[in-house]
DNA sequence: GAGCCGCACTAATGCGGTTCAGTACGAGGG
DNA sequence: CCCTCGTACTGAACCGCATTAGTGCGGCTC
């Protein structure tokens, strides 16, 4: 049958198409996509005839003529503009991808994801996958306070979801008195039909960012980490910031002094420093904070990698974690269970906030309005490295 | 111009396509293609002309007719079987993406990147894939010593290269001349064409593996550190290994015994232990040896989370490292760098091993035979945590 | 029983590229 | 001068699916 030089690479089976369906079923090709979309003008018969034959072929729709005639791609986009140096020693992003594509994989959608050098590649990368029409929609991560993103997403009409930030950094942080949705603000039109964008007139477009967002409320958050260190007695933290250009990483700075404010503490013993999310600068940062002539009882970082870090200075000099240290992590991970002392963190449901944004980037696309979503709250686990200030 | 309340969602411009650079540089469609291919038919002066305009217009193929004419994706799949709740922590996966994608985004070719739950989720993904056409290729990653995936792909007829493992456990071993090739048997043929595949003869068919494979060394990396340990002096030394199915635990297990006795070391006091890779079971292994009547002094662990794990047991234990214990990492990150005694760790360049796996597989999509090369020997970088045994 | 309607289905078209079979034309050879 | 050949280009078919515009037919109406 095969030549024997063959035998190590098997013709691959041909890929079915609706045509095979259509001759084993004896009906035409479209017949054969009316029964397999649902779509009205086969009968139960034919539709369940038809059916039978596309399992047994194991046919699936080939994507690429699917996106060619339908207009849609049937992939998400999801971009990590990082330096190669800076990756991955967070589990945030994999948990965050595991999250979306719970979502995705139910609905059959591809999940494109790409780690590029900076910013500019980013978004030149948008641009390449808008004008190959590769995706249908993208999620962005790491909002910046100046982030040139929303504007090109929506100028190229690439639906897309900003994953964790506000989209334009003051106007749509929560409103004055203190809501933000959680829901619609308006019923969802009925999936992919809204032939008429007039119909609910001018009242139905409240001022909207203009892309849809989901968010962490990063001001309850360190609310809760300062009611923790306050409430044992600390009076000097502070908070090791991650860069500076992120927009969580302002949030996180205001919500600090705010909340210090809110408990009558002193701005200069309670205050914010920022790094590259780097060990090494968290190091650094911690030593230079232990060196002052009276040093913080407590230190909030914002990641990790770098509390471990900085437990690990404390560790090298011989102060006492919690006796003349606390210790809270941003973000949980098995990072913050295998040092010593166990580290009191912020744990987030990551995965979950991934699968709140995948569906809101799938609402955008079924023609919903951009809206802005709350994730979960997270809570502070606490662990052994936070105490009372100046005990054993 | 637009009513009021569209201004939020601008119309999106209008993608350009070949017909639209064929009316304005005044030539057909078919001519366009051709200039832009680099295919031979249309004169210099056209070409340029074409070119010109192309650019002008911003154009890019789209990529589902290109997928739908061409039979090419444009795109490799990469699946992650892993339960959600043991993802992340390792550095290993970003950057292996990153040094793949390094290699794809200049051929302009995108990367699915998807997480299951475990290796059936991933077998039906690949068909799913293979099916719908959604990729030229797939990276195979955590090859397993019993693995249904080579046998899989081949019989679909996927281009695959298994990433870090030989594709059959004991036959695609390093040779027993002791020479693995890295450099092609054969000259690859031309790019793209081969009519006739039975010209070279079943001479040109040497034994090779069902799929082309990117692998490391793990023996020479674990005799680089038994020479370490060995050296200093050890000569209890435990292996805590990885899950025990992966195929390159199988290879480190069976390296730490052949090594052992080239040194004229015991076996029952330099041996393997397996785990599941965690914080948890790495430091409960730890303890459990840690126990005995006689402990080891010196633990290599699989990977840099249960290495710290392992370490702070021994802090919470009062045991000094290296004092008494000596503790190697296998995989190098952050976190070795933050524990306090920094961890001596077998460096990798993981960004390097992904762009070698994508070049391999690139190599086979252009039609050339799977191969078997393998990536940069690690090196043993000598950090803090080993030393003498029986040391202060 | 002619007209009409709705159902089940087929034929034809298009999505945006690639590719193959022609065609027009100028140069070169006998 | 006719024929061939190569170059530069055009027209049309095709990839696999979705969709729209028919078509045939049985049943209902009046």
């Amino acid at each position: 049958m095969t030549a024997p030089g063959e035998a190590a690479r098997p013709r691959p089976a041909r890929r079915p198409t609706i045509k095979d369906i259509a001759r084993r079923a004896g009906v035409s090709e479209s017949a054969v996509s009316f029964a397999l979309n649902d779509r009205p003008g086969v009968s139960q018969d034919t539709r369940a005839r038809v059916r039978r034959v596309a399992e047994e072929l194991g046919w699936q729709a080939n994507s690429a003529a699917r996106a060619l005639s339908g207009e849609r791609a049937g992939a998400l986009g999801l971009v990590l503009a990082r330096p190669a140096r800076t990756l991955g020693v967070e589990s945030f992003f994999l948990q965050l991808v595991s999250g979306i594509q719970e979502v995705l994989s139910a609905r059959n959608i591809a999940l494109l994801f790409q780690v590029v050098e900076d910013l500019d590649a980013e978004c030149a990368l948008y641009r390449r996958w808008w004008a190959e029409r590769r995706v249908d929609g993208v999620l962005v991560v790491d909002p910046r306070t100046e982030d040139p993103r929303p504007q090109l997403l929506a100028s190229l009409g690439l639906p897309a979801v900003v994953v964790g930030g506000t989209a334009t950094p003051e106007r749509d942080a929560p409103a004055p008195d203190g809501r933000t949705e959680s829901a619609p603000k308006t019923a969802a039109p009925a999936p992919g039909t809204a032939p008429h964008p007039a119909a609910p007139g001018p009242a139905a477009t409240p001022p909207h960012p203009l892309l849809a967002t989901v968010w962490a409320d990063d001001a309850k958050a360190m609310a809760r980490i300062l009611d923790h260190l306050h409430g044992l007695g600390h009076r000097r933290i502070v908070h090791i910031a991650g860069l500076p250009g992120l927009a969580h990483t302002a949030r996180r700075i205001r919500s600090l002094r705010t909340e210090a404010a809110l408990r009558g503490l002193d701005h200069r013993h309670v205050r914010s420093v920022t790094t590259d999310y780097s060990d090494a600068e968290g190091a650094e940062a911690t030593r230079r904070l232990l060196d002052a002539a009276k040093p913080p009882t407590a230190l909030v970082y914002d990641n990790d990698v770098m509390a471990v870090a900085g437990a690990s200075v404390a560790a090298g000099r011989g102060i006492p974690v919690p006796g003349a240290l606390s210790i809270v992590a941003w973000d949980d991970s098995a990072l913050c269970r295998v040092t010593h002392p166990r580290l009191t963190a912020l744990v987030r449901d990551t995965p979950g906030f991934g699968r709140l944004a995948a569906h809101e980037l799938l609402a955008v696309l079924d023609g919903g309005p951009p809206r802005t979503v709350q994730g979960e709250l997270p809570h502070l686990e606490a662990r052994e490295s936070t105490g009372p200030p100046g005990a054993p």
